[in-house]
DNA sequence: CGGATCGTTGATCAACTTCAACGGTCGTGG
DNA sequence: CCACGACCGTTGAAGTTGATCAACGATCCG
């Protein structure tokens, strides 16, 4: 089943299969329903998720008690509260399946061991935060230079099943604006 | 002159001085002068910047011709446009000297190098981008959750050197808002 | 000393939010 | 398998936030 994290190793490293069979071992193999949390305010951020198949979402509170997304999680990707997780602290964040979603999960001194066991995985991880860097600062990028219509034009220009996949309030949530001005868009290019 | 980052390495590795010594072979130290470019639009991004001391900023021009400020970089920050500098591309963004800088740079073939032949350098890196990643995280939830008023004073009160060192209109390109705007909110505060 | 750059102020304007109300649809329990 | 309630998307009116433009004063630097 998990032929699928393996492969992802393997675009970035060459370890070799024998290690790759032990290294899995690290993980826990977990599926949540659509609306479970894995991760929920105030607690220790102990998880660094990897998404096998559905959806994850990563959301906080803000101060008028509106949920906030921050990022969403697809096949492939990893997510958690990197700060919270780092220093195994408290989070502000909720994680949440917006799907039925199976994963795989590692908590923060399984992974020390890993990285101390398997140096390889280093790089492995090097290339995930770098990516993530760098689309985040894309990301940062868009956001100062369009209005809120052009952002979303863009994202589902670019994201178009994504589009399609989740609700339009959580789209709306993600990309920083009501649901109501979303739907003012949508409504604009239709005529 | 360059203890600096061979103490940076040290705090998240354990490399031996013999190994940091010739690890800092790989890095050429250069000074730019206030309003220098160090990398501007649409060349190759060949570089990744180590500060040891002064301030960069990398900014973009945008639809308007408004040069936007997203990122400075002061002593021990790395910085580069790590989207091109990845896939060795063409750059959008400018880095700048924001005032006389002393840096280290490495180009791309050579970092690639230098963690084939030091892969314990796998795991500064990991810890370099692991905490700009989280730090930028944090940054984009500040800006999604807080008013641009709310962010100027939160930004004043977290990073009051920051406000101090640079000139107001880069500040206010950094928050996202104009340098009128940024006038007024000071304005109010002080009556 | 003189010009360019930077910060300030005020008026007007556009983008986006908030609030309230309504209709459709989805899923759950009877 | 139907009915009901909760949730979701839509619409419109009124209100805010922050941008834009223009003009002026202060300051920095050659």
């Amino acid at each position: 089943m998990s032929k699928q994290l393996k492969e992802h190793i393997g675009k970035f490293t060459n370890i070799k299969e024998n290690d790759l069979v032990q290294i899995l071992k690290y993980f826990k193999n977990v599926s949540y329903g659509k609306k479970e949390n894995l991760m929920v305010e105030g607690q220790i951020c102990k998880y660094h998720f990897f998404v096998l198949k559905g959806c994850l979402r990563k959301f906080y509170i803000n101060d008028h008690g509106v949920e906030q997304t921050t990022e969403f999680a697809i096949e492939n990707w990893w997510i958690t509260d990197h700060m919270a997780f780092e220093r195994q602290r408290k989070t502000d964040f909720y994680i949440q399946a917006v799907e039925k979603t199976d994963l795989l999960m590692i908590d923060f001194k399984s992974q020390e061991n890993l990285l101390n066991e398997y140096p390889q995985m280093e790089r492995y991880f090097r290339f995930i935060y770098q990516r993530g860097f760098a689309a985040l600062q894309m990301h940062l990028k868009h956001f100062s230079n369009f209005s809120k219509e052009e952002i979303y034009h863009m994202f589902a220009k670019v994201q178009p099943e994504f589009v399609k996949r989740v609700p339009q309030y959580l789209l709306a949530s993600f990309l920083g604006f009501t649901p109501e001005y979303l739907s003012e868009i949508r409504a604009k290019k239709r005529s």
